[in-house]
DNA sequence: AACATCAATGTAAGCGCTTTCATTTGGTTT
DNA sequence: AAACCAAATGAAAGCGCTTACATTGATGTT
């Protein structure tokens, strides 16, 4: 491997002039330019992107930590992310958080340890003060569909009450009234501002929330599942039920045709987030895009603006939500 | 950020001794060992992992690069590998290639000049050719999903022929005598060896392969809705199809349904894979196990084991399909 | 012609570690 | 008590860059 050193030698200019022509920035006479630039072809010169760093302090890497590496969501999300800052010449450090509090400061510190410049957080384990408290005392990071207030800037969010709301309407818009409700676990914030919504929406049409008709679920499948299941026990008739994500919608019309009923015919179900298998499901499942990738890109703007002064549009903090109507939903 | 200078003088000893006590190997004392721990949490110290690199020369991080970040199969390649990766103190640094050779190539310099110790690729664009001379003669890396001859130690792949023959050796063993396929992009080697599988297995059943029903797509939804509609038109009768993969098997799913046939009571489906998604399908889906997630994690264990002189348990560098059985396919 | 000005280039001091080699230390041996 | 030895420690030279500051040499000014 060829050093800065043995370019400078080949061209006869000093190290100094090489960095210059380098880094561009700073002026060089067009021939020496030329000199050094022959000189690292003939050498097939690579500069030490370490060496670099730490000389520069700045090691232009972001550490993403994502609660899971597999998942729908995820992987959108850090598409955005790595096309953005690799076009800007970042590179993107990732870890897994796993949802688990303990998990998640774990690999944050293991991101900083990383000398990261910056950090893409989607947490969810951990608690506001521990983020507050990161923002303010230690380290520029920017937080992925979650929203504080004391860091507002450092947040980046979907409206999830809107979607909830948006969910929830396009069901009473459609003729329906006995709507059921598969939520997240509620003390997760998105799960509540989702459950907000749909409430809002409802007491917009002038019904009563009934809280028999709400099922707390784990986002998951099987959670669906259950949750469907459990509704279905109660014996209330219902004629729609939302859920508060797309798995657990799945689980949710599973349910539904193991009890012998059909969607949307019997049941109409509604979803959350459009993942990807929200359009392979049978029948398509309606539901509420959640642009996460568009979120991710974002992020990686707000960090190439703040943390390395690139030109950069408007950073939007809240994104909105948009219903996308498909099969599983029929208007009575 | 408190360096290993100011440790070494609050400690009262030199850097080397720090670093020794940093880097355990050497012998201390173990009243220095003491004195040295002590200043470092009075200090709150963090090595830097680009001095060290520097200093190293190893950076500890490896590149990973895939075709894309999103869909189903890289995010549990990535799951598996960072797992592995990150329990021995390495990082990963992720990109993606897009299927596209030149972006593919892109990426891969990209993460060579990130410094990465070792790369793992998942390409399919790039040519065998070029990633000979990448191994013979330049870095250090490991192929997934990819089968080269002549650098077979870099490889680890899926017997792909075998899960082929599985898949429709199971149609075969319940009955069905007319079996289509639709395959993917038959340049591909792994959409081949999935396709001469298949081919095997109908031999062995006495059937004679018949070029009609086979129908080439293009691993995506789309494609095996098309091929399938393709198929139907030619008014050959079949009682399954096999997909060479998950997405495929979903459109083939669909484009049946659209022309009124019933899965699985009128035509089977069998997928390969194994996604995430086949099991939320409806009908669930028949599909072939890919353990991508294991072939990950070892990657990395070849890694650990190769660059990094970590102990672990032997390399295996083919893996094997196994049937899943689920619900779209039916015994004749 | 003497001087100020400024762009182009060079000098050298780091950045925070690792590592080789030399030195010190304290316990054993005789 | 002298001599010896291994274990513990220290000194210092890098690793390959960036960058503040110094130097050089044209050019323009008076």
């Amino acid at each position: 491997m060829a050093t800065i050193y043995q370019v400078s030698e080949l061209a006869g200019v000093s190290l100094a002039t090489v960095s210059r022509v380098m880094n561009g920035g700073t002026r060089v006479s067009e021939k020496t330019r030329e000199k050094v630039t022959k000189a690292m072809e003939t050498l097939n010169y690579r500069p030490s992107s370490i060496a670099r760093s730490l000389a520069s302090n700045c090691s232009n890497s972001v550490g993403i930590l994502v609660s899971e590496l597999h998942g729908p969501i995820y992987g959108e999300m850090m598409s955005g992310i790595e096309k953005q800052l690799r076009t800007a010449g970042k590179h993107v450090i990732i870890a897994a958080g796993h949802s688990d509090a303990a998990s998640e400061k774990d690999g944050i510190e293991f991101l900083i340890d990383r000398n990261c410049d910056a950090l893409i957080l989607h947490v969810e384990a951990v608690s506001d003060e521990y983020l507050i408290e990161l923002a303010t005392t230690k380290y520029a990071f920017i937080l992925i569909n979650r929203y504080i207030p004391q860091i507002a800037d450092n947040c980046i969010s979907l409206n999830n009450r809107r979607g909830g709301y948006l969910a929830t309407k396009a069901l009473l818009e459609n003729g329906h009234r006995d709507i059921a409700y598969i939520s997240g676990p509620l003390w997760k914030m998105d799960a509540n501002d989702r459950y907000l919504g749909h409430q809002e929406a409802l007491s917009e049409f002038g019904i009563a929330c009934n809280e028999a008709l709400l099922s707390e679920g784990n986002f998951q499948e099987e959670g669906g599942n259950e949750c469907m299941l459990a509704l279905l026990d109660t014996k209330i008739a219902f004629s729609a039920v939302v859920c508060a994500n797309d798995e657990m919608a799945a689980g949710a019309m599973q349910a539904a045709r193991d009890r012998g009923l059909a969607v949307p015919n019997d049941i109409s179900v509604m979803g959350f987030d459009n993942v990807l298998l929200a359009r392979y499901m049978y029948p398509k499942l309606s539901t509420v895009n959640y642009p996460v990738q568009d979120m991710g890109k974002m992020a990686a703007s707000w960090i190439l603006k703040n943390i390395y002064q690139a030109n950069q549009p408007d950073i939007s903090h809240v994104f909105e939500p948009e219903l996308v109507w498909r099969d599983s939903v029929i208007s009575l």
